[in-house]
DNA sequence: CAAATAGTGTCTTTTAGACAGTATTAC
DNA sequence: GTAATACTGTCTAAAAGACACTATTTG
């Protein structure tokens, strides 16, 4: 090795965990929804039972990363270890090395995020050096203090995440195999103003002709409305619509 | 520091530089253009007279990350060190972390990419322990074998340079600030297929209607045809184009 | 004049967007 | 019946897509 260069004193990953809860699902009606973060509380002392770094405060998921393990599988065991979260799918999408962001040394930490329905996060438990978890509002959580550099971290994957609501299929996420078209508008407007989108007749008529969405033919359900709805499906299939064939 | 955990044994920057060259510019025409990759070919010796590692084989440009540097700051260094150019942005885009990518231990990648026009890579020279510096083209370099994963990489980068493109106003990168809409066609042409884009008269109308784009009022050029072209320029804005809200 | 690029005119078909109306069901 | 959600009918205005035509300039 080239001793010109400095190591890094570690090489972690955080996992911002985004979860859609359901604030209100009255019988016959659509439900109303809101985005969500999963964080735990740093513990007062580490499993090892030292003093534990910015302890008390709420911060993302996550730790170092072990030998012969990539950020992935780190995120992955962290998660788990941390809140007894496990299996889900996880996506990188920035690194955080600026020197000073830790106040231990040199430690990079390998940003992730993903996108769970909520029964995934049911089981969610505080465990090793995670003294609680809980789940913030998006928007409550850009205003409250967190350890290290967390909001920073937090506010990039929000911006990622909204992007990837809207332009992927990503939605799915949060729904079931077979959702209403009110579902989806629930889940899509707790990420954007579109009125094309959350326009309820509009949208109706728009899904029909969505070629990622198609019907679950003849099946409806009840529990958006009386009436009873029909059931539509993503098909799976990457999209890219370029900005200079929009209509604007 | 805990030490039940593995320090990385060497955190890098690696930039895949891409450019538009223009294979063809006649008077009076619109220019025939395609997508280029730079990449140096590593030497036999280091800068400190030892053998290289990957020597002889053609890769991105990039090395360590230095103390108090982060990534980005590195990745900006190395490329001014290999091959003279400097003063570019550029955009991580991924973290290459897998055990064994790098024979020399557990090396970290922060994979980068750049958009340039083609003439800030005019000066480029071979320095450091690059012997060599050239463009490829893109489907060339994903036929032929390089240092380390770097095709791997390489292909990563390309996916994101064509969704880049599409969908947001990076063709800008590669264009005058005043451009023609032909010129505009040429820089997509050299990653999309999609007709609305290419057909003449359909773009021609397009361009006119895009709230990212302005008409350069009054000014033409003769640069590529003989009756003279209106010109137009980007408007900085940041667009999310829905898939929700798309027509097909 | 011919040739080439850059447009525009015009027509047809599709889509968006809005508003009102109908359908179905629980209670 | 009432109230609620989920649609559909219908109209208008806008946009897409295709094809032919015009405009301008060089040589």
């Amino acid at each position: 090795m080239n001793q010109k260069y400095r190591t890094p004193d570690g090489y972690t990953a955080d996992i911002a965990v985004f979860t859609i809860v359901t604030e209100k699902r009255e019988v016959f009606k659509p439900p109303v929804m809101s985005l969500k973060i999963m964080l735990i509380k740093r513990s007062e002392l580490t499993a090892e039972g030292t003093a534990n770094i910015e302890a008390g405060k709420w911060a993302l998921p996550g730790g170092f990363v072990k030998e012969s393990e990539n950020g992935r599988e780190a995120a992955q065991r962290e998660l788990m270890e941390e809140t007894g979260i496990q299996n889900i799918h996880m996506k990188h999408f920035a690194v955080f090395d600026q020197p000073g962001r830790d106040p231990r040394g040199w430690i990079l930490s390998n940003a992730f995020y993903a996108l769970v329905p909520e029964h995934l996060l049911k089981s969610r438990q505080a465990n090793d050096d995670a003294a609680d978890v809980a789940l913030f509002s998006v928007t409550e959580v850009l205003k409250s203090e967190l350890a290290f550099d967390h909001q920073e971290i937090i506010k990039q994957a929000l911006e990622m995440v909204t992007k990837v609501m809207l332009q992927t299929t990503a939605a799915k996420n949060f729904l079931p195999d077979e959702f209403t078209y009110s579902e989806l508008q629930a889940v899509l407007s707790t990420v954007t103003n579109d009125s094309a989108i959350l326009n309820e007749q509009s949208f109706a008529r728009k899904i029909k002709t969505l070629p990622f969405i198609e019907l679950a033919d003849g099946k409806t359900t009840q529990r958006t409305s009386k009436k009873g709805t029909k059931l539509y499906r993503f098909i799976d299939m990457d999209i890219v619509n370029p900005i200079y064939t929009a209509r604007y």
